[in-house]
Order: C-alpha cells, then sequence, then structure tokens
RNA sequence: GGGCGUGUAGCUCAGUCGGUUAGAGCGCGUCCCUGAUAAGGACGAGGUCACUGGUUCGAUUCCAGUCACGCCCA
C-alpha cells in the first residue's frame, strides 16, 4: 500500500511536513556527508545586511542558490553551503543611533565610540532569526549554524591580511576626494546620503573679472577674463579658471572702459544685454589654453602651477560665462580638473566648521557662507565685481540637521586600480556570465574605465584601517596585518579588532608614537575580501582556501556589478591576478506589479509569507525562476503568476501522482524495486522516451546555468504526462483482469514519477521530495535529495515514437476542431476519420496511431490516404524563403507565378520532381521543387476536412441510426456517471439502475445495455414504464431524447 | 549627460541567425468533456511587434536616430 493520498493537496502543510523530516532525519547534513569524498563544487554565498527582513529579492537569490547546488549535489559534487552575514556599515549604524537617540558623528564621539559600537554589536542579530526562517521555509539548504559574519575576530584579521598584501604591494595611497560635507556634524556624508534631501535656496551670483596676464595678444592692451560663480566664498581658494575647448570664446572691447573681456560667445548677450563692446577677436577653447591670470586674492599666490586656464569638457554654457572659475578643494569637476593639470597642493580655508582660518586672515573666524557678503564687498571695492544678482536653485541638505552641505575635499585612503584595468578585464574575460551581456558589456565597460577605489569611512562601525602612522612624521607608517603583529609591536593583547579597542593601542617604537588612522574601512572591502577572510585564510585553512579558489558559482543580483562583482575581481587580481569566480548568474530586480519598486509604505506587494503560505514555496520558487528575472530582466512579482504555476505544473502532477496511488491501492499493486520499464505499449515507450528527453533538456540548461530554459521544458512533461498518457491510459489501469499490460501500466508510471521527482528535485524540493518519499524502494536512498541526478540516456529515446505521437496529437486537434465546427460533441460517435498526408513518412508514422485517433476522436474507423485531392483542392504559395536568396528582385513576379501554377504542377512538385515555370519577365525559366513552395489545402465539397503542416484530416459527419443510438447510449452514461459523482458513490462501489424515456431512449439503452452496465458498474438495469418512476425523478435530455435513471447503490 | 538592458494581445511573457498566417498562458465570449484533476479540450474576439528613417525583392527581426521605462554611473 502507498500512503493515500487526496487529490486536494495542502501545499502549506505539505512543505512543513517536509521541512520536519529534513530536520529529524538531517537530511542536509547527510548529502554533505555522502558526497565528502567527491570533487568539490566551489559556491561563495554573498552577505546580506542583517538590517531588515528578507524581501523577494532575496528569495529570488536564494532560490538562485540552492537550485545551483542541489543539482551540482545530485551530480555528484560535495558544495558546502555557508551562510555569511554584512555586519558593519552604516545601515547597522543607523539603527543603532537611532537606539540610542544620537544622531551625528560629533554626538557618537561625545557618547563614546565603546558604547556606540557595543550597540551596534548588539544588533547585529536582531534578524538572524527570521531571516533563518524564512530562508529555510524557501526550501533553501545553507548552513546557518557555521556561518560567517565580517564583525568576527578571525575574518577581520584575514581582512588586514587582504589590507597590508596590497599595503605591501604599493597599492594604497592616501589622497583628497570631494564629498558633501556636513558641518554641523562634522562628517562627510556617502553621494546616497546627500541626494535625501534637496531644498531650492536663493544663492547669490557673481560675476568677476580676473586680469590676463600671459597668452592674450599684446594688442589687446588691458584684458580680463569674466568668470562667473554661486559660491563666492570660493574665491579666495581659485586655483584656476576652466574654458570648454570646443567652446567658441569672444574677445570685446568695452566701449565704457576701453578694456577687453573674454567670455563665450554664447552668453555674451546675456552679460553685455545692451550692447556697448566691438568684437576683437575669436577663439576655440583650446587656443585659451595656459593662459595665465592675476590671483584675485593673495591668500594663496604661493602655490605652484595655478592661476592659468584650464581645458574641461564639463563646460558648459547654459549659464555663467563659459568660464568656469575653479576651487579644486570645493568641487569635484575642479578637484578633477585641476589635478590633471598638476596642480597638487590645494587651497583650503576652512576648518573643520567651515569656518576661515588665519590662512585667509581677511575673513578669518567667519562661518564660509557668511563671508559672501563680505568677499563680494571687497571685490568691489578692488574694481573686480563686474555683476552680482541672485539665483535660486536646488541644493543638497544635510538630512539630520537641515544644514546646507558644502562639498570639499576630504582626506581619504584609496586603493590603486587604474593601473589594473587591463589584468581586470582579462581575469573578467575568464569568467562565464548568464547572461553573457553583463559581464561581457556591462561589467566590462566598468572595468575600462575603473577608478582608484575609496576604501575608508569616517565611521565607527567597522573592520579599522590598520595603518599607525608616526605622531610626528606622517610618511612614516605601520602596517598590521595580523593581530600576533600588532601584539608585537604595541606589547599589548588584542581582545578585538573593533575601532574602540584599537585605537587605544599605540606602537611605540625607536622612540617614535604611532597612532592607528581614524578611519574604518568600506563594507565593500570586507565582502570583497569573503573568500580568504570566511576561511581565516592564510592564518588557517590554507589547503582548504587553495582548494575551493577560484568559486565554481556565485549568484547575485545585477545592482552587483559595481559591488561585490567589482569588488570580489579587484582584491583576487590583486592577490592572485585571478578571477575569483567561475560562473556568474546575475539576477534583475522584483518590481511590484505596477512596475514600480516593491515599497512598505504604498503596500504594492503581497507579503512573502502569506506567498508561501497559500501556494508553497515550490510555486513561488518556480514563478521565480521560471522568468527572465534569472537573466538579469526585472520581474514584476504578480500573485497571480504563482497561483499560475500551482495550476500549470503542480497541480496536474500533483494529481498524476494521485491517481497513481489511488489506482494502485484499489488495485493492490505494489513493487517494491524501481527498474526502468521494459514495456511494449507505445503510450509507456514513448512516456519513457518523453522523459529521458526531459532530463536531457534540463541537465543541457543547467550545465549552462541557464535556470529559466531549465524550467521550461518541465510544463510541457507534465501536460503529456497527465493531458496525454494518463488520459489515454485510464482504461489500462481501471480494467478488471491484472494482466501484464496493467502491470507495464503501473510499473512504467511509478518509474516515470520517481525519475520526475529527481530531476525536478533542484527546483522543486519539496513536492519532489513528499512525490519520492510515498514511491520509493525500500532499498534507495530515503530522500530523493540523496539520490543522484537521473543520466542522460540517449538509448531510451525513441525520436520516431515521439513524433508519431506528436502528429497523433495534431490529428486528434484537428479532429476536434472539425467536430466543433460541425457542432459534433465528442461523444457522438462518428463512422470515419481519414488522416491525408503527401509524405510518405509523415503517413506511415501517423499509420501507427491510428487506434488511439480513433478513441481520441470517437470514430469507428481511421483511415489513411496518401492522395489529398479526393478532399482538398491544393494551391501554392511561394516559399519566400528558399526563392528570395535565390531570385533577388524576381522574387514578386515569381510569387506570382507559383500562386498560379495549375493542379498539374503541383501534383508533379508533390511526387519530388523539378519543374521550370516562367515568370513573365523574359530572364529565362525558374526550376522549383517542392521545398519552393508551401502548399495550401481548400476543402472541398464532401466531407470537412482541417489541414495543418502536411497532415490533413477529413471527418465523415453523417449520422446513421446506429450511431445515433450509440450516441444516447453514451450520453447516458456520462449522465449516470454525474449522478454516481453527486450521490459520492466510491469509484468501486456497484449500482443498480432504474431506466425509463421516450422509446429511443430505451431502444438506445437496450441496444448498449452491456456497455452501459460495464461504464457505470452497473449490475441490475431494470427498463421499467415511465409512471413506475419514484415522483420528482428528473428529466435527462440526452441528444434530444427524453430519458430517466434512479441511481442506486448495490 | 554616459554605459548597459527592456519596449510584441487587456495582463504576464515566448519567438523571429530577415521570408508573406507572429505564438503561449491568464482574462473575456461560445461550446464541449469530466470515473484522477482547486482541472482539461475546441473555437472565437483581441496585435500598425514603441516611433521615425535607412539597407533589402522583402524589416517585428539588421543599422541609425527618437521616445518611454529600468539598473548602474556622473
Amino acid at each position: 500500500m502507498y500512503e493515500p493520498v487526496s487529490g486536494k493537496t495542502d501545499f502549506n502543510a505539505m512543505d512543513e511536513g517536509v521541512l520536519e523530516f529534513w530536520r529529524e532525519a538531517d537530511i542536509f547534513r547527510k548529502s554533505l556527508e555522502q558526497t565528502k569524498n567527491r570533487d568539490e563544487f566551489v559556491f561563495y554565498d554573498g552577505p546580506p545586511f542583517a538590517t531588515g527582513l528578507p524581501h523577494y529579492g532575496h528569495l529570488l537569490a536564494g532560490t538562485i542558490k540552492d537550485i545551483i547546488p542541489r543539482y551540482q549535489t545530485m551530480r555528484g559534487h560535495h558544495i558546502q553551503r555557508r551562510f555569511g552575514w554584512d555586519c558593519h556599515g552604516l545601515p547597522i549604524e543607523a539603527l543603532a543611533q537611532d537606539a540610542l537617540g544620537v544622531s551625528g558623528a560629533h554626538a557618537i564621539s561625545e557618547l563614546g565610540v565603546d558604547k556606540f559600537n557595543e550597540q551596534c554589536r548588539s544588533m547585529v542579530s536582531k534578524y538572524v532569526a527570521e531571516w533563518r526562517r524564512t530562508v529555510t521555509r524557501m526550501g533553501r539548504w545553507v548552513d546557518f549554524d557555521n556561518d560567517y559574519k565580517t564583525l568576527d575576530k578571525n575574518f577581520m584579521e584575514s581582512v588586514w591580511w587582504v589590507f597590508k598584501e596590497l599595503w605591501r604591494k604599493g597599492r594604497v595611497y592616501k589622497s583628497y576626494r570631494i564629498m558633501p560635507y556636513s558641518w554641523k556634524l562634522n562628517t562627510p556624508l556617502s553621494n546616497f546620503e546627500a541626494g535625501s534631501n534637496y531644498k531650492d535656496v536663493q544663492d547669490p551670483t557673481v560675476t568677476v573679472r580676473v586680469k590676463l596676464t600671459e597668452g592674450a595678444p599684446a594688442e589687446w592692451g588691458e584684458a580680463y577674463a569674466l568668470i562667473w560663480t554661486t559660491t563666492p566664498w570660493t574665491l579666495p581658494e581659485n586655483q584656476a579658471i576652466c574654458a570648454g575647448p570646443d567652446i567658441c570664446y569672444v574677445a570685446v572691447r568695452d566701449s565704457e572702459d576701453g578694456c577687453v573681456y573674454v567670455m563665450a560667445e554664447a552668453r555674451l548677450e546675456s552679460v553685455y544685454k545692451n550692447g556697448g563692446y566691438t568684437v576683437v577677436g575669436k577663439c576655440k577653447g583650446s587656443e585659451l589654453l595656459g593662459w595665465r591670470y592675476e590671483p584675485i586674492f593673495p591668500y594663496f599666490s604661493g602655490l605652484s602651477n595655478c592661476f592659468r586656464i584650464l581645458n574641461g569638457d564639463f563646460v558648459t554654457v547654459t549659464d555663467g560665462t563659459g568660464l568656469v572659475h575653479m576651487a579644486p578643494a570645493y568641487g569635484e569637476d575642479d578637484f578633477n580638473a585641476c589635478r590633471a593639470a598638476g596642480i597638487t597642493e590645494l587651497a583650503d580655508g576652512l576648518d573643520w566648521d567651515c569656518r576661515f582660518t588665519d590662512s585667509v586672515p581677511d575673513f578669518k573666524g567667519q562661518f564660509c557662507k557668511d563671508a559672501d557678503k563680505a568677499i563680494i564687498r571687497r571685490l568691489k571695492e578692488e574694481g573686480k565685481l563686474v555683476h552680482q544678482g541672485t539665483i535660486v536653485h536646488s541644493y543638497p541638505f544635510c538630512d539630520r540637521t537641515d544644514t546646507p552641505l558644502i562639498y570639499r575635499a576630504i582626506d581619504a585612503w584609496y586603493v590603486k586600480v587604474e593601473d589594473l584595468r587591463d589584468k581586470l578585464s582579462a581575469n573578467n574575460a575568464t569568467v562565464s556570465w548568464m547572461p553573457e551581456y553583463v559581464g561581457e558589456k556591462r561589467f566590462a565597460n566598468w572595468l575600462r574605465e575603473a577608478k582608484d577605489w575609496n576604501i575608508s569611512r569616517n565611521r565607527f562601525w567597522g573592520s579599522c584601517i590598520p595603518l599607525w602612522i608616526n605622531e610626528k612624521d606622517p610618511s612614516d607608517i605601520i602596517c598590521v596585518g595580523s593581530v600576533a603583529e600588532l601584539e608585537e609591536l604595541s606589547g599589548e593583547k588584542v581582545e578585538d579588532l573593533h575601532k574602540h579597542y584599537v585605537d587605544k593601542i599605540l606602537i611605540r617604537r625607536d622612540g617614535k608614537t604611532y597612532r592607528r588612522t581614524p578611519e574604518v574601512l568600506d563594507c565593500w572591502f570586507e565582502s570583497g575580501s569573503m573568500p580568504y577572510a570566511q576561511q581565516h585564510y592564510p592564518f588557517e585553512n590554507a589547503e582548504k582556501f587553495r582548494k575551493g579558489f577560484p568559486a565554481n558559482f556565485i549568484a547575485e543580483g545585477l545592482d552587483q556589478t559595481r559591488g561585490w562583482f567589482y569588488t570580489l575581481l579587484v582584491l583576487s587580481t590583486i592577490l592572485f591576478d585571478k578571477a575569483p569566480y567561475r560562473n556568474v548568474v546575475v539576477n534583475g530586480l522584483v518590481l511590484a506589479e505596477d512596475g514600480k519598486k516593491m515599497s512598505k509604505r504604498l503596500k504594492n506587494y503581497p507579503d512573502p509569507m502569506h506567498v508561501i503560505t497559500t501556494y508553497g514555496a515550490d510555486a513561488l520558487r518556480l514563478y521565480m525562476i521560471n522568468s527572465a528575472v534569472v537573466r538579469a530582466e526585472n520581474l514584476r512579482f504578480s500573485e497571480t503568476g504563482v497561483r499560475q504555476i500551482l495550476r500549470d505544473l503542480l497541480i496536474p502532477w500533483w494529481n498524476a501522482y494521485s491517481f497513481f496511488v489511488t489506482y494502485a491501492n484499489v488495485d493492490k499493486w505494489h513493487e517494491d524495486a524501481l527498474v526502468a520499464p521494459d514495456s511494449s505499449n507505445e503510450l509507456d515507450r514513448w512516456i519513457v522516451s518523453s522523459l529521458e528527453t526531459l532530463i536531457s533538456d534540463v541537465t543541457s540548461s543547467m550545465d549552462r546555468y541557464d535556470l529559466q530554459r531549465s524550467v521550461r521544458p518541465f510544463v510541457d512533461f507534465v501536460d503529456n504526462l497527465t493531458n496525454w498518457y494518463i488520459r489515454r491510459s485510464r482504461r489500462r489501469f481501471w480494467k478488471s483482469q491484472n494482466d501484464g499490460d496493467k502491470a507495464d501500466a503501473y510499473r512504467t508510471l511509478r518509474y516515470v514519477l520517481v525519475q520526475l521527482c529527481k530531476v525536478a528535485a533542484p527546483f522543486t524540493p519539496f513536492i519532489s521530495e513528499s512525490i519520492y518519499r510515498n514511491l520509493r524502494g525500500s532499498d534507495m536512498p530515503e530522500s530523493v535529495h540523496l539520490c543522484e541526478f537521473p543520466q542522460p540516456n540517449s538509448a531510451a529515446r525513441d525520436s520516431l515514437l515521439e513524433r508519431q505521437m506528436q502528429l497523433a496529437q495534431t490529428a486528434v486537434n484537428l479532429g476536434h476542431s472539425l467536430r466543433k465546427q460541425k457542432d459534433l460533441k465528442v461523444r457522438q460517435p462518428l463512422n470515419r476519420a481519414v488522416i491525408a498526408s503527401s509524405s510518405e513518412d509523415t503517413l506511415s508514422a501517423v499509420r501507427l496511431m491510428g487506434s488511439v485517433i480513433a478513441e481520441e476522436l470517437n470514430v469507428k474507423n481511421v483511415e489513411f490516404a496518401s492522395d489529398e485531392s479526393r478532399f482538398v483542392s491544393l494551391s501554392a504559395k511561394a516559399n519566400f524563403k528558399s526563392l528570395g536568396s535565390r531570385l533577388g528582385k524576381r522574387m514578386k513576379l515569381a510569387s506570382n507565378a507559383i500562386a498560379a501554377l495549375p493542379a498539374e504542377s503541383l501534383v508533379a512538385l508533390q511526387s519530388g520532381k523539378s519543374i521550370d515555370i516562367d515568370i513573365g519577365d523574359g530572364e529565362g525559366a525558374v526550376q522549383i521543387s517542392l521545398e519552393d513552395v508551401q502548399i495550401i489545402r481548400m476543402e472541398k465539397e464532401g466531407m470537412p476536412v482541417a489541414n495543418e503542416g502536411d497532415v490533413t484530416v477529413a471527418l465523415e459527419t453523417a449520422l446513421t441510426q446506429d450511431l445515433i443510438l450509440e450516441g444516447i447510449a453514451r450520453e447516458f452514461v456520462s449522465k449516470v456517471q454525474v449522478m454516481r459523482k453527486d450521490a459520492e458513490f466510491d469509484v468501486a462501489r456497484r449500482i443498480k439502475l432504474c431506466v425509463a424515456g421516450d422509446p429511443e431512449c430505451v431502444e438506445a439503452i437496450e441496444k448498449h445495455r452491456d456497455y452501459v452496465c460495464a461504464e457505470t458498474l452497473c449490475v441490475c438495469l431494470n427498463i421499467v414504464p415511465e409512471s413506475d418512476l419514484p415522483s420528482g425523478t428528473p428529466e435527462m435530455d440526452l441528444n434530444g431524447h427524453r430519458g430517466f435513471a434512479v441511481v442506486a447503490g448495490v
């Protein structure tokens, strides 16, 4: 006996039962144990931030990260799956700030970094339990107990090792970068943070003249460049002027003061609104390059390389003068352009509160923006101010304090990457990406323009930059690469590597004192170090690491192009000059059904747990995998889509299984060993062959990491299994004698169901397990996930048989369509169907399917004919594909000529002859053969026909009295079956029938008495006068005839 | 502004290495079937394959440009 199965299953309960089994029988551990001596297939799991609950993006990535390892395990590999957590960085700091009620770097320092960091540490595992629950519920097998955390001392120590390797190779340097800076919080913000609070503000604008000293033609006399800015306070720090190389500039002589002014031609009219000038010269910005001018303010006039005109592509003529004032300490374009021009020393006159320092004595102590007025006044006094106004524009503000942000140069640590571009590209070329374009275009382009990587953060909770700097000489730096090294250098015991511990540790050497640089590392540096740090390499596991590097496979979202994919590659390229991964599956974004981002606030998506418990995890997994989201495209998440996959695949599959169990139990059929069936029945051979095709398709797609294409063939297979194999085989299971054919049917169906479980196990681990557990033999593994993946066996495939069945299905569909057209229900038997095809191959193939077609179409005889012309008239149409390339411009005429071909020509073509046709352009005859035309079939008078490809089906629709009576009998059986069902009789329950009706009805039932009794399991059929029926017996409509039946169980 | 991707039926998506009838599922309408099935089948309505040009005998497909959307970057 198999465990009885209900046709209506509760997928949630099924899932929970399977989870319980996995837990109790410890199946995941067993699967690892079982494969421990096999080849290692290495998977790296990218660590998520544990600062929120998992969303669909995580579920999707988790599903991909489950399917591939499950598949590879079944293919005989050993695969460690360690979960990882990204524990550092701003997300967790933000949670801690909220919890402590503090905000900003100042406040944190006041509170104490130790307090703050311990708060962060205590909150890291806040969501861990919830993650574990959800990930597990989705069916993902991953090791949570042996997970890695970026805050572990060992992990952090390996990060130091990585850092020191970079340092040793001369890859780490300190430099400036322009960042949004909150003067109220005394901290730089990330660009992301800066983008969240823009406001419209009114700022001053000034146009200033700058005296040219070199470059301008002497005949101009006194000449000035005109510059424009909305930040007058940056003028004291001016170091250069920038012109657009391709912008057209003019020099005009002012008719009032007689001086010459240079500006962009496009801006001339807005500067000189009322004329009053004469043009004395024109040139491109590239010609202004290198001209020199007198510093506007004297404070930084000693700096070298400054006070020149530079060129830059970012210059526009939408406002200002087309000549841009450059204060490289306060603007990114300025900074980059000046650095490119060899200006290395920055004029920075502000302290950490953004007040002017001693270096700008005239404005000392004033907050920079407040100094605007005084600066403008000074410019006016000195005759440098040409125009003054105001502008309203949108400007970023600090999110927390609502004060305007100041863009300024901040000291930061960088990893040199720019000179590695070729190596990065070469290493990337060894990686196989799914989809290809992400690696070959998107990522490759990014690598080609890779910029040096800012790895320092002026924050608190993270891995520390392990650099100790001489208090007296900032160029004297010690890089520490391990705990032992630090202990030795400092003589102190190092318990923890977080900032509040290591900042207290000083190194004293040769009478000098070294203090740690205060920054922490970018958390991308940590996740990029994951291949080494998760193993505590090189301090431990050196051999294990070497075997497991690079990874066979990683999977993350498209948004990681610049994230994890990148940092992994940069670090491994520097350390080992190798790509750290061989295969990458990139998934797209999961959007809400409306195409917008999923938003908790808008509630535009269903809760993941609700979806899982309603439809089961398998349905959700399949829904996501069966979409292009596994090929980096976006998915609009639709609950209906999840329900759909349940209906299309999981329910039919379950029903096939429930069918098997129900009837096997009724028949007491049971076999322990699972053997490949050796049935001669064509349906059996066909479904086994289809199964082999499925195995082969799935295997080849999975080996290419093409998940979407791996899922697709399942839908077809299950459709064939339920709607053709089982439907066609039903009577083999129902018949009362237990003969060899019946045993073949059971054996085949069980075999197919069990093999299907194995093939589907990586995708739908729950339903596969559930079905497998009930059907397996006693010597088979206790879990489907401990089985081997079925080997593709081409010997078991019979492509001719698959083609035959395909043709039979086509013929049946055509016949059904004819019945529909002629309004003849399938229950009405017909005398004859004719299958015609001019192709001998097709005809001989479909000929073998005659009985199948006859039964499905409910016709007494199926005939085959090679001469279609009995049923259809033929005409032809040109095959543009074959002729077009040959004929070119003559194609149009040829198409007309072919449409006009007489019947004899078509018969000649069909018999395989080539014919010459004259297409009337005087260029000579065109020789055509059957491939060059497409035969069109039109119905002739007589029998209705339908056609698809080279198969034509004709149906004899005339009804004889015999056929009509049989139709009535079948209709009657159908009605009685409904009554049985309504009465909830068991399928094997015998009944008694009391029947009445009009004369035809009685005649029909009388004539087909045996058939009616057999079909309805009726042991006693009495035909009585209508008047003997119990009152209220409902009348049946039997194809227009009156009938009555009273059903009673025996 | 740049890189990459996407745009096909009311919806979710296939497909087309250039070929004259562009498919599936859902939804809708009509009907059929039901002795496993919250099912299944047939038929029908529904498409200027985002737009504009170009190449070609022929473009939804190739090329260029435009527009819209998305991701990343600036």
